[in-house]
DNA sequence: TAACAAACGTTATATTATAACACCATGATA
DNA sequence: TATCATGGTGTTATAATATAACGTTTGTTA
């Protein structure tokens, strides 16, 4: 039975954090941004970071050392994400496709290795900079 | 008409060494290896590394900071790359596959962005450490 | 040769991430 | 109850990764 997981008042925090911002956050922009509430250190933010991806809750995006909040679900507590990332005003929006999901999933190394897990990261030029 | 690119000593020297390694090396890794050519400062390795990303000659493994000489062709000048790389011993293996390369770069995101490049990183633990 | 671009070398600094240690609360267990 | 393991916390220090800024040199092209 999966046990409801309860955050911690740290995690609570940086989760807090990152849900509300509008793109990708940066931990020692998170770690400014807390200094108010008593977090004064980067192992405080790296730490609930870390248990946060754990479960699930937020996704790193990797070419960029920034974190979002998870707002997919098919993800499957982070086993396979994929992102699409605009090169100009940096957004990024999380890829919920079922095919490509299931695409990647079932996708075998020819060389015998068995994946758990993958990360696709996309880039282009979002629509809304296109236009300007 | 696409003139052969010819390569300057500081990026024959860091290509040479990305190439000859068995796995992904660091920035500071290269940086100490080619310390008795004369090069000193990460500078150097970094000007190095982005021009040979750029000419397609080398890929960075976002997930570990690390740089691998490109064993492929068809990845295009680096614009839809894919590895498969294990947990266990960190090896990384640059997957060619022309229908994954397709489908992904076929792929359009719904929200009508159009992607000029993707990267992919599928993790697991390789043939030779699930023996051990 | 003059002009330009690209690469170089160097010093300094910014950014991202982890190590290590002590403390406290909780819940299991002997 | 005592003790022990677990997980979270706070803190200081430091490691690892990456870029800024400056002037110089080299190679190409007009
Ligand atoms: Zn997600
Ligand atoms: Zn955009
Ligand atoms: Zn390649
Ligand atoms: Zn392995």
């Amino acid at each position: 039975m999966a046990r409801v997981q309860t955050l911690s008042r740290n995690q609570q925090i940086v989760l807090d954090i990152i849900e509300k911002a509008k793109g990708p956050l940066k931990a020692y922009s998170i770690l400014f941004n807390v200094q108010k509430k008593g977090i004064n250190a980067p192992q405080q933010i790296y730490r609930a970071l870390d248990k946060l991806i754990e479960m699930g809750k937020i996704h790193k995006i990797e070419s960029k050392n920034a974190f979002v909040a998870c707002r997919s679900s098919d993800c499957e507590i982070s086993k396979a994400t994929a992102f699409s990332i605009c090169e100009s005003c940096e957004m990024v929006d999380e890829i919920s496709d079922t095919k490509l999901s299931k695409y990647l999933s079932g996708f075998n190394h020819k060389k015998g290795m068995k994946f758990k897990r993958f990360n696709l990261e996309f880039f282009g030029i979002c629509k809304k900079c296109k236009k300007d």
